[in-house]
DNA sequence: GCAATTTGTTGCGGGGTCAAACATATGACG
DNA sequence: CGTCATATGTTTGACCCCGCAACAAATTGC
């Protein structure tokens, strides 16, 4: 038996942070915001039971995010039984409208999306493997510029939010590798910002995290506080939604679980590795083992695939058997890492679910841990294609919902 | 070119919640508590300045926390320049002292901790392995109310926090599957809240998630907002810190990473699977390789595989070298799913460390992706074997900080 | 011993929320 | 059709908590 003082590390530069009582307003105005944009108009009654507040409080908030544009209250529903009905309150998608940006291997698409999700409007054009940055970044500000223009006269842009399929660091929106693209050490977020000639900061971030988030806020996973969103275009990646937030890393890079090693007799990836997770259930496997050239890629390769699996061809259903095998003992290595309640497949799995579906719960069920009555689910994304594209402008939109006051306030100085 | 309102997910029931004035008075006594719990005693004028609350407010939550015996301020250092001096505020070991209980696979151990990180006794007996779940807890009973009689009269219990090797449920400290102790349905919290015969409440958590606690608070991580804690005892466990908090997961089963799969061709794991990072890098995997007989484990085993490397027998130096491999690789894969700043190395990896971290380095870079200059550093843990009995102490501790007021209100009552 | 400096202490004011009283709008009932 | 019960918006006052400013206290340096 001993008897000491533990001394404290040496390197602990954290320390907690007191709060004022301006940083509760914000809050409380958060949570009014929040919940309107998520869960779309409800009675100011609704608003008072589900955050808990004081009416009084309530109409005092109410009142402030009016004044500011982001909110506005419509006639009151008849309620079921008597008592003085509560009128309903409801996003003003004008009041704070972001510009979400999506770049992927295959196509890059735009929208302008209003506070309460409200899409204003969407293109999606192809691109072409091999683009450079600027030339990507080039086409969509043309795009950019078009649906800005497009908007109501009174609609106000608050923010921009890009989804890219690589690497990426979101304090100042460079992208040091999305080896996809063929990109690297590009400051996507500066070139974007001066293309599009706008004053609001450009938010950068990986497109399966967004994925994931868009997923999280209004697709299958809408309310399920774990999950993890599974990203397949040319490689692999994850995005995660743990306990509500995003999980990024120290550096933003984490759920990159393409290069993650699971068969050490695998193939040779690209990274120099071999039998990392995507050489083994990625697009290139699929490819090889339904014996399709490596010159057919992206959609071209995935509607020639459908086209076969749906006629039954043998070996294109047991190269999907194969790849979901593979995809499936990835998933359950993440389940058991990061024990989520829901898996969501997106990208090129998304179409072939169906096909998928079996090998994919047999992988999982193979490698997660038997904790009883606790295995996750496996789906396919709720929002198709255009996942990482509604989940940029969550990204941005974020933003305006954290502080409402301090973000509208900004721009009218 | 669409048109549409994208409606939310049917199954939302997250709302966010307002918050109330009482609300921040709490946060603000967390914050002081915490501050002096995890850097130790600092004078009130520094309080001010890393808190950024003003000089009266902090005066006033001093008080507050000195009649809940809490804190208590000793005479003023010498400041290095003018001025009136500020006086030293301090935790008070005794007004918060909790026990806590590390059930490992070779030993049990006890200790009663005050807030501050002022260890008053701590014990450490070995365990048989296959001893059931009625026996230890009968075991450690026994040795807690020798270290609780030892507490000086004026010391106040305010918890208990248990650390054990097995899968738990921290909400009811249920232990459904701890295979190496051989333990499963397991209603550990219930069992030693009745041993023990107190009427605070048993926090029951994962040890490696306590490894990993302990070492962020007070190890090689301190102030290291994202790391990975890895256990080796009979099987490999990982504690997750995410941004400065645990990284739990739905159910609490985050970090189960022993049965991820490394190795399809691998070897035959207890859990029926093939190729688990245990099975090649675990406990089982080292004695196999160093051709140690099966029946020697735990401490005999280390000891004796230590002895051989200290002479430098060369079939023993191999071995290390193939387990730190197949470590290397597993910790590359973690590294790239959850990009931490380090990775800290316990149970019984932490005496071998000095033979196994050239080849766990290589391996872990051959893994790991290569966003330039990120790679994370691993390294032993700073606390050896006790990393998971001080971090049950720091969990019990957790709810005394967050709530200093409500806590020692509702025992006064 | 006096000025400069830093910090504790005290009193006041403002922001934010809550509780209670009052006003208002609806349904139910005779 | 009028009254009552019910639920909810509105207004007012109180309380809590924090920041600010003025003052007091304790130390260094000259």
């Amino acid at each position: 038996m001993n008897r000491t003082q533990i001394t404290a590390g040496r390197d602990a530069h954290h320390r907690p942070k007191g709060v004022a009582a301006d940083e509760l307003r914000r809050h409380n105005l958060a949570a009014v915001v929040e919940s309107l944009h998520l869960h779309g108009p409800v009675s100011r009654s609704e608003l008072t039971a589900t955050t808990g507040l004081n009416r009084s409080t309530i109409a005092d908030l109410i009142g402030e995010l009016t004044n500011l544009g982001l909110v506005e209250e419509g006639p009151a529903v008849a309620p079921s039984g008597p008592g003085r009905p509560s009128p309903m309150v409801r996003t003003r998608p004008q009041g704070a409208v972001v510009l979400s940006i999506e770049l992927s291997v295959d196509s890059v698409a735009v929208a302008t999306v209003g506070l309460g999700g409200y899409v204003y409007e969407q293109v999606r054009v192809p691109r072409p493997r091999g683009e450079s940055a600027a030339e990507t970044v080039e086409v969509v500000a043309g795009l950019s510029g078009e649906l800005i223009e497009g908007l109501p006269a009174d609609a106000i842009l608050t923010g921009v939010g890009v989804g890219v399929a690589g690497v990426t660091r979101r304090s100042d929106g460079f992208v040091p590798l999305a080896p996809n693209l063929g990109w690297r050490n590009v400051a996507l977020g500066e070139m974007l910002a001066s293309a599009l000639g706008l004053s609001d900061p450009v938010l950068v971030a990986n497109e399966a995290d967004l994925g994931a988030l868009a997923e999280y806020r209004r697709g299958v996973g809408a309310g399920v506080p774990h999950l993890i969103y599974i990203s397949g275009e040319a490689g692999i990646g994850a995005g995660i939604i743990h306990d509500g937030k995003p999980m990024l890393g120290a550096a933003g890079y984490a759920g990159e679980a393409g290069h993650t090693l699971i068969n050490p007799d695998g193939h040779l990836c690209r990274c120099g590795a071999t039998g990392c997770w995507e050489t083994e259930a990625g697009e290139a496997a699929l490819a090889r083992l339904a014996g399709i050239p490596s010159s057919v890629t992206g959609l071209g390769l995935i509607d020639t695939i459908l086209a076969r699996a749906n006629d039954g061809d043998q070996k294109t259903l047991d190269a999907l058997a194969e790849i979901g095998r593979w995809l499936g003992l990835g998933i359950g290595n993440l389940i058991n890492v990061f024990n989520p309640q829901l898996v969501v497949l997106g990208g090129f799995y998304h179409p072939l679910f169906p096909f998928l579906e079996k090998a994919v719960f047999k992988g999982a069920r193979l490698g997660a841990l038997d904790a009883p009555g606790d295995i996750a689910d496996i789906t396919a994304g709720g929002l198709g294609p255009d996942a990482p594209l509604i989940g940029a402008a969550e990204l941005a939109i974020s933003e305006v919902i954290a502080d409402p006051a301090g973000h509208t306030r900004a721009r009218s100085g």
